[in-house]
DNA sequence: AAAAATAAATGATAATTGTCATATTTAGAA
DNA sequence: TTCTAAATATGACAATTATCATTTATTTTT
């Protein structure tokens, strides 16, 4: 099995300042995992005891709401950790992890994490900054969500998403939503989002390609999002 | 000047895992301010050196959004602290905090609960708590602004300011908002917080009083919440 | 490959929410 | 107090967004 010293995980995130001697505890106790396209991974209510590191994969955090409908919180890719803030926190998970293409995940038990929590107070701090990091965005993603027009929050996600993902060898953002998570992510109603996103590809400013979406003019996405 | 190991604030949060110790020293080095009605106790996009404990009042923490409306995040009273999330992160200030009424806070140094944070594994830890705590709310409010109707969330906002504020001896919500406040807190237009909150005094759900508002049936403002 | 199920697209319409205008009330300053 | 400014309230209307119905396209299953 592959080991964690080794691992391109470590180049990211909070695991970075991990000792080699750390790495390889963390080594000789995970588990490797496959999660296939349309599992969990976590799920809203649960506990659960480990970190998850995300190989390779994509997946979604939501919530359900209390009218059934559900929110896509936030997006995370290979490289990205997952449940450190339950393990710090000890509480349940908050959102549901579903992943939106197979994943790779390695899980690290709590008790190698907190041991690397007490003896590393530099991985420690940097696993704070990733949460006090996700609660500035958080914050303002209530203040879009609030105060900005479906269409701007439309455009705000298409550049989001590009940022996070990247694209492919067309150009095209590389993840693959359906119309109905596009909507879940801007809250809105799934034929408002397919209707929004028609009218962006009549103005030029993105192109559809199945689900595959490309944006041809950036800065005039930039200008929608914030109102223009 | 008070002496911080008396203080009714390590009553509460992160701060009562201190020791007798560790408040002395705090004691050494705070300093008491006033901050008097609409001034900022701390400014978006500023650094600060130092955690701020409210002893009493009422304030506001708001975001200024691209469009120039204010969005109010949370709303923070006697016994909570703020600033620590800026310490831990090493970054800017992501709030404006803005007084709704005159407070007494008192300002502990960063070197101070930095030192703390390292001797007291405790209470990093249930700063950290405290965090995650916001964070978790923040993905609740997320999920509320993007999908549910403005009426449900002026209902969830008077709930939810009642639960924080309590009522005062005629039973009101004890904070004196203006109407354009309550818009900013659900995102909103001020006339339309205005006319759902007449709505809700011709239903019987509330009471009007001047700036006061009472709630009269708490189980109807439940329901309207949840979109019945 | 054909059939069935799911997703996307679009029109029609209703409901929600925002904007502007204006009146009324309240609070603050001279 | 009296004046002035600000906040609250309300109507009229416009813009945005949701819902429902239906068609077309795409994906999945058999």
């Amino acid at each position: 099995m592959s080991n964690c010293s080794h691992c391109i995980m470590k180049r990211f995130n909070a695991l970075k300042t991990l000792s080699h001697d750390e790495l390889e505890r963390f080594s000789d106790h995970k588990t490797s995992l496959i999660i296939k396209k349309g599992e969990n991974l976590m799920t809203e209510g649960n506990s659960i005891n480990g970190l998850y590191c995300i190989q390779d994969g994509k997946c979604k955090l939501t919530k359900l709401n209390t009218n059934g409908k559900e929110q896509i919180i936030k997006f995370v890719k290979g490289g990205d950790i997952l449940g450190h803030r339950s393990i710090l926190s000890e509480e349940p998970v908050g959102l549901n992890a579903t992943a939106l293409e197979d994943m790779r995940v390695c899980f690290i038990p709590k008790g190698d994490i907190l041991e690397s929590i007490k003896d590393n107070p530099q991985f420690s701090l940097n696993l704070i900054k990733n949460i006090s990091l996700q609660l500035s965005q958080a914050n303002t993603a209530i203040s879009q969500m609030a105060q900005k027009p479906v269409k701007d929050r439309l455009a705000e996600t298409l550049l989001s998403l590009e940022e996070i993902f990247g694209v492919d060898n067309e150009d095209c953002i590389d993840v693959i939503l359906t119309r109905e998570e596009i909507a879940n992510t801007i809250g809105t109603a799934t034929e408002s989002a397919i209707r929004l996103l028609s009218n962006l590809k009549k103005d030029g400013v993105i192109d559809l390609l199945g689900k595959k979406i490309k944006i041809l003019n950036k800065n005039a996405l930039k200008n929608i999002s914030e109102g223009y």
